[in-house]
DNA sequence: TACCAGGTGGGAA
DNA sequence: TTCCCACATGGT
């Protein structure tokens, strides 16, 4: 099957997603960029829920600022505090200095090199991606352990990060909204139903499955 | 109670 | 390179 297909399977059954959300009516008043939410928020929810992120994320509007600004200039300790809820934090408090200090008025998101973002200390694959594609508006493909699972099962697909990432981005047309609707549709797919224990007796993906094979 | 969530870094093998 | 573990809060 081809991706293309496969995206709009996804697309048909779950409606955009929207990725990646952010309260433009908050940087609005405040004069913040709201880039700067998708930066703070993809290092909050590392092996997070998004519900306890966004937890963090309203501390941070309401006894703070939503900014990369206020993350430089805040201190540390009162910074793990604020973002609290989103567990990890004194080691996400510390990564979001060190993203905060990567991020200033001459290293803008939109230019920011992948291999440079890969430096800062916290920033993996995925967050650097995350941060790319939907902060920067980058042709770059975001894999996570969704993606790799699903497409394990589905289409018997494996690899790599990078291998995964080369697959999609060389079988797939160069377009910003397919980049970014498609992982949030893997995401909503796999936590739906592709989960670790898999219900394909509700998927409806199911007789496209490789795996699940189809069903009588 | 146990497991999972929009991962990453460091150390051991 | 690959595997394993620590990191922490909150929901089911």
């Amino acid at each position: 099957m081809r991706l293309k297909r496969l995206f709009s399977l996804l697309y048909d059954l779950y409606g955009p997603q929207n990725w990646w959300p952010v309260d433009r009516q908050y940087h609005q008043l405040k004069g913040t960029d709201p880039r700067d939410e998708i930066i703070i928020g993809a290092v909050l929810t590392q092996n997070t829920s998004w519900k306890n992120v966004e937890r963090a994320l309203e501390n941070l509007k309401r006894e703070g600022e939503l900014s990369l600004n206020f993350v430089r200039s805040v201190e540390l300790e009162v910074l793990k505090e604020l973002i609290k809820p989103s567990g990890f934090y004194n080691q996400k408090a510390t990564r979001l200095k060190a993203i905060s200090e990567f991020f200033n008025p001459t290293q803008r998101v939109q230019e920011a090199s992948r291999e440079e973002l890969l430096k800062v200390k916290g920033i993996g694959k995925e967050t650097a991606d995350a941060i790319l594609l939907y902060a920067g508006d980058r042709l770059t493909f975001v894999i996570d352990k969704y993606t790799q699972r699903f497409m394990k099962r589905f289409l018997k697909v494996e690899g790599s990060y990078e291998e995964l990432k080369e697959f999609f981005e060389s079988n797939l047309e160069p377009d910003l909204f397919i980049y970014k609707e498609f992982h949030a549709l893997l995401d909503e797919h796999a936590k739906r139903y592709c989960r670790s224990i898999p219900l394909c007796e509700e998927c409806s993906l199911r007789n496209l499955c490789l795996s699940a094979g189809p069903s009588s």
